[in-house]
DNA sequence: CTGTTAGCGCTTTCAG
DNA sequence: CTGAAAGCGCTAACAG
């Protein structure tokens, strides 16, 4: 049946016309009689032919059509929500994606990277795994294939990048708390030595100051970013002497620990004690109001480094671009009974 | 800096060989002198030279080192996870996956495939949209390339797949909940035109038959398998005259669901109403307990249908082969207080 | 053990 | 508008 891959000049010789000819069809050339193209176009769909990419790449000078995306985790519905955004455009520009996961390995993350560089892609975005350094993007950007960072920034690295605003995020977040009236507020969940983490505890301190707030290093309670991280977390700060009655929570895994925490304490989330989480993955799946979020929409996020990725690969040689704050923001109040719904914006 | 790509003659020409040597090289054959090695892999590093697979692919009639994964909701952590599986296995084995996500859309799913193909996928693994035909592969086996199907099954197809005994799994949380004392139990959410709904509500009435319980239509409620279809459903649940006391749930974000809703009524899930769900992938990551779950490990999933993808590639042509229940269901129950645990596994 | 010689399937001048 | 010829970067015989 398969006697061999059906190639152009097959299609060509059936057709009756050269090999050029069926290029030109294939690429939708207005150089070739209508007559032509209906007769190649039919023979090409009667053989079964289907187009070598790999050839056509390796004869001209442009681009695979495919790009890499490389997230930290994946089993983080934020990355798939992400990749899932992604995808969306990368399909509707005619791209296919490579994926992978490096589960926060650098090692793999760099195996990973030079894979997709000998399978020639045409762009990368990637959630550095914690410990990337800007030298890791050195022999890519050398080679000129454009690089766009996500989430987390790796500085010195001269690459484009599309992080949200989590510094304004947190304080308006803490501004919110403030207002309902609380002043004993727990930053919960989270590890230290990230940037997010350090962007999101500045914002937490801002929106303190802004409130005429002290700040108290003991409610300070980091963790696994995880569901369960939330439950540890909440745990702990139930131990300060000075107990908190609200708390900022480093995501949404982690408000929900936290929420799962309170309930095992026969405390009820939002009417004892108010909860906000970053991010609004679960939560957006979510009937049942559970807690106030502070939203980043993963899959819009995932849009934009998709679109501004591809913005730089037609632009040929674009200068890196940085954008902070890109991504919609919003407070979502869905939580307690004796609060009202309140939303806002970032500048885009 | 970079003027032109760097290829093996250049190699070639700066360690004073012949490209030939370089390939042999490159592809690790023992028939070059160690010195000769050294020096090339030495030149290799200095002018930064990387690999083109596309050239090399070409030329021989091995494969392209790249496989294709689809799957229709990457937003369901469950094809997250199941990614993340087969992520894990083709890296190791040096290949590099492309990943799309059909959204259900069956032609979104033919564009993904016929694109992939046009890349050279050396094979492709696939949880098929609804409405996905057997002649959908047709093209695929015909050009020789192995496909493995995932948790759907398309029958016809004569592709391999690999699936959970998602029957035997129904049929064994009934025989559990019977086992508690219950008598009205509820199958709750889920499509009821997917081979996945039918074969866990055929496992249910199995269940029920074999406790010498009564069927009754009224208890059957689908709805969106999600977190907000498993409020929905609840909701429904509680209108019927005589109420159920207990609910297989279609899947975990429909048993969280069924959940937040029973907690809306001030019921405690698991004292109140007992609560089995489907596969495992949020209450995975949860500390606390929650609910009883029918587990499906689908990063284990993903790892197996990788590996039986990989099978079949190294063995050139391989028979289709059709696993089921080849991946672990385990009740564990975690939920309530006046419960105990209880783990079974499938035959493997 | 190393060099020479052909192509893989496609695009692309450059002439008809 | 179509055909002939060259070559992308690599591997695969086959000689040296």
């Amino acid at each position: 049946m398969s006697k061999g891959r059906v190639t152009v000049v097959d299609i060509a010789h059936a057709a009756g016309v050269s090999k050029s000819t069926v290029s030109l069809v294939l690429q939708g050339s207005p150089l070739v009689n209508e007559a032509t193209r209906a007769k190649v176009n039919a023979v090409i769909r009667d053989l079964g032919y289907v187009y070598n990419r790999a050839a056509a790449n390796l004869r001209q000078t442009a681009s695979s059509k495919i790009i890499g995306i490389v997230v930290n985790d994946l089993t983080n519905s934020f990355f798939a929500e992400l990749a899932v955004g992604v995808d969306m455009v990368v399909q509707s520009a005619g791209y296919v994606q490579f994926l992978s996961n490096t589960g926060e390995s650098i090692d793999r993350q760099r195996e990973v990277i030079a894979s997709m560089r000998e399978h020639g892609i045409s762009g990368l975005i990637i959630s550095p795994a914690r410990g990337t350094e800007a030298a890791d993007f050195k022999p890519l950007v050398a080679s000129g294939i454009p690089v766009v960072l996500t989430v987390r920034n790796i500085s010195g690295a001269k690459v484009s990048s599309l992080l949200s605003d989590n510094r304004m995020g947190a304080a308006q977040a803490v501004a919110h708390l403030a207002g309902l009236g609380h002043r004993r507020i727990a930053f919960l969940g989270g590890f230290p030595d990230t940037a997010v983490f350090e962007d999101r505890l500045k914002g937490f301190r801002d929106g303190l100051a802004a409130a005429g707030l002290p700040f108290a290093e003991e409610l300070i309670v980091g963790s696994a970013p995880s569901r369960a991280g939330g439950v540890e977390a909440i745990e702990r700060a139930m131990l300060i002497a000075e107990r908190p009655t609200a708390a900022l929570c480093f995501n949404d895994a982690v408000a929900f620990g936290v929420c799962d925490g309170l309930r095992a304490r026969r405390m009820e989330p939002g009417a004892d004690f108010a909860v906000i989480g970053f991010d609004d993955v679960i939560e957006a799946k979510t009937a049942v109001p559970a807690l106030t979020t502070v939203n980043v929409d993963p899959q819009g996020m995932g849009r934009r480094a998709a679109q501004l990725l591809m913005k730089q690969i037609n632009a040929g040689k674009a200068e890196p671009e940085a954008i902070v704050g890109a991504v919609r923001l919003v407070v979502r109040q869905s939580c307690g009974a004796g609060m009202k719904n309140q939303q806002w914006r970032n500048a885009v």
